[in-house]
DNA sequence: TTATCCAGCGTTAGCGATAGCATTCGAGGG
DNA sequence: CCCTCGAATGCTATCGCTAACGCTGGATAA
């Protein structure tokens, strides 16, 4: 009869109750590690649970408690890269938490999610969410959250940074000092090639490149900075333009590892030696920085620092109860990774 | 008062019955597309729902019914290409069932799994779970599986295949494949990379490797198998090794694309021409292979339907009742892509 | 005409845990 | 010796939803 799958396996709490002379509430007590409970019961309790094989319905509790323990993560299908690495950052402290992690993803665009949004959330009831990028910077999906009045943290937003807490990274300044570091080698000629113009890190990215430059008294030639879309095919095209002009950089610098990779490949058909005749710079240091051949030169966003980081706020919120204080924002630094896809001009 | 986080806004089934002039129980038939509902009724119910803004709660609903909804995927950092591809098959498929999907991880080796996979499942009560590979093969997993009595499947175990319900491809045919390719371009002297031994389809793609070989009646030099581990780093130890006589391969077969990768970068490193001297082959089709100059000649493995097809049956056992039949198990066909990695020998 | 049946809906009784008091009991103060 | 007090524990009422069964009233069969 009882046998449906998760149910349990027979032993609830009245049964641990029972077995070790106690009512139902110490048992709890001593499940929720609280308060004032003799240690002798305490043991007595805890011997009961063992030998009952005793596992809490953790349905029941949230219903009780008006908690699910389940944060979600609203996806997006970025760079696997940067997923992973992401994943990686969040499930270690929300284990550490007591909370789990679920992932839900509504496809790549603002759009896409206005429509799915509701469902999602309707059917989940997420004690609170995280926002990577680029879903930080939808409006449906904050929108809907804000409604429903569920508590989240969004890493790397661009708009109202200051309005919901938020984990940052300084791309700007970040890009800056790569744009320096070229400069410093002696570059003059400098190609750039930008994200996906729906990342907010795009546009911080290409005005820290510009702002360098400009500090530099270095001229920018428009056909020096390409479009891109975060994405190796994209990076390919904008490579080609750079590339094909007799008139070209002697270093390009991609807004992303991915487009970057592009870039090398472009030059490798080129016939072009990678860094002798050109170097070139990307940004994340995702794997694929050091899958290359010659590695990469990037900015390493300590992407799983800030995914922990969102987790911590997120639980922290939950625990003190929202409102309470200014939304925090935190930022985290970056750091400049040199390899050996970069090196003075003309090598 | 009432203002916890996620608590209901207000609105419970009952109010709505109350507005829709039903009993909760017609609200909550209508809630679960369930049987007869007079049309009328239901409009009736539906806008009641839609006009206090209702949204069920999932943890009384998961006490009710004991099942809980969300799935676990328990993973383990494996390649992050992998790991993307897997969430984005198996998230679309949850949605549609109507399922969550919640990731836990617990690190690399089983020995990691045997201390925390107690923990995770009696805090998490998942319907079912998903066991990637390697986790598919870790035997503490497994048991604390069966002891609980959840019911799981598993994608590309290589152990006990048709004792538990798995997803699985043909790992050593698609190396048959793969290598007979090889042959047909004219190579003779062929070189492999081994996958990590903690994994199943290492040893397959290495069987498929040899077995080709051997029906061709080819010479295999043991200088020529090198270990790896599936990681970028080991396949440079192995390239360079491979690479480094002058009795060196025309051929090297990686078993996956991330040592491929290694192999052209230490193929470019020492002025090898790709593929005019040496063409690569690698594993998994994962977008490392297309991300690389020239791009890799694979085997695309359909990971997001591998994915995909695990939800597809694990709710289909959750639906149907655990112990309904035979465990099924569902092979995907490998398809081998050709790129610019590879051509004739000495071209 | 009466018995039967079933679509459509309501009633009741939990699901397993926790919140909020109520209760007990022993120690210390007066 | 009585009273107060606080630590340790119990009782009871939910939490919001659904399973299981029961009740209706009209259509059909006999």
């Amino acid at each position: 009869m009882r046998t449906r799958a998760n149910k349990q396996s027979g032993a609830t709490i009245k049964d641990v109750a029972e077995r070790a002379g106690v009512s139902a509430m110490t048992v709890s007590r001593v499940l929720n590690g609280e308060s004032r409970v003799r240690d002798e019961t305490r043991e007595r309790v805890l011997d009961a649970m063992k030998a009952l094989d005793y596992r809490p319905n953790i349905s029941a509790r949230s219903l009780a408690k008006a908690r699910s323990f389940f944060l979600g993560l609203l996806y997006n299908n970025p760079n696997p890269g940067y997923v992973s690495e992401l994943l990686i950052g969040m499930m270690n402290r929300c284990r550490q938490a007591g909370y789990h992690l679920a992932i839900e993803d509504s496809g790549a665009t603002d759009s896409h999610w206005a429509k799915a949004i509701d469902a999602v959330l309707r059917t989940s009831n997420f004690d609170g969410v995280i926002l990577p990028p680029p879903v930080s910077d939808f409006p449906s999906v904050r929108a809907a959250l804000t409604d429903m009045d569920i508590p989240y943290v969004r890493i790397a937003p661009e708009n109202d940074r200051a309005s919901v807490p938020s984990v940052v990274t300084d791309d700007r300044e970040a890009a800056q000092r790569m744009t320096r570091y070229l400069l410093e080698l002696g570059h003059t000629r400098i190609g750039f090639i930008k994200g996906d113009p729906e990342h907010g890190s795009s546009r911080q990215r290409e005005a820290g490149f510009r702002e360098a430059l400009q500090q530099a008294g270095i001229e920018l030639r428009d056909a020096w900075v390409q479009p891109g879309r975060y994405t190796y095919r994209s990076g390919l095209v904008a490579a080609e333009n750079l590339l094909s002009s007799d008139d070209r950089p002697t270093a390009i610098f991609a807004s992303n590892d991915d487009m970057a990779a592009a870039v090398v490949a472009v030059a490798n058909r080129l016939g072009l030696d990678v860094p002798g005749e050109l170097s070139i710079a990307g940004f994340d240091d995702t794997q694929t920085a050091t899958t290359l051949w010659p590695q990469l030169t990037t900015v390493r966003q300590p992407i799983a620092e800030m995914a922990a980081a969102s987790i911590d706020m997120l639980t922290r919120m939950l625990e003190k109860g929202d409102d309470a204080g200014d939304p925090e924002t935190r930022l985290i630094p970056c750091e400049l990774i040199v390899r050996g896809s970069t090196a003075p001009p003309g090598m």
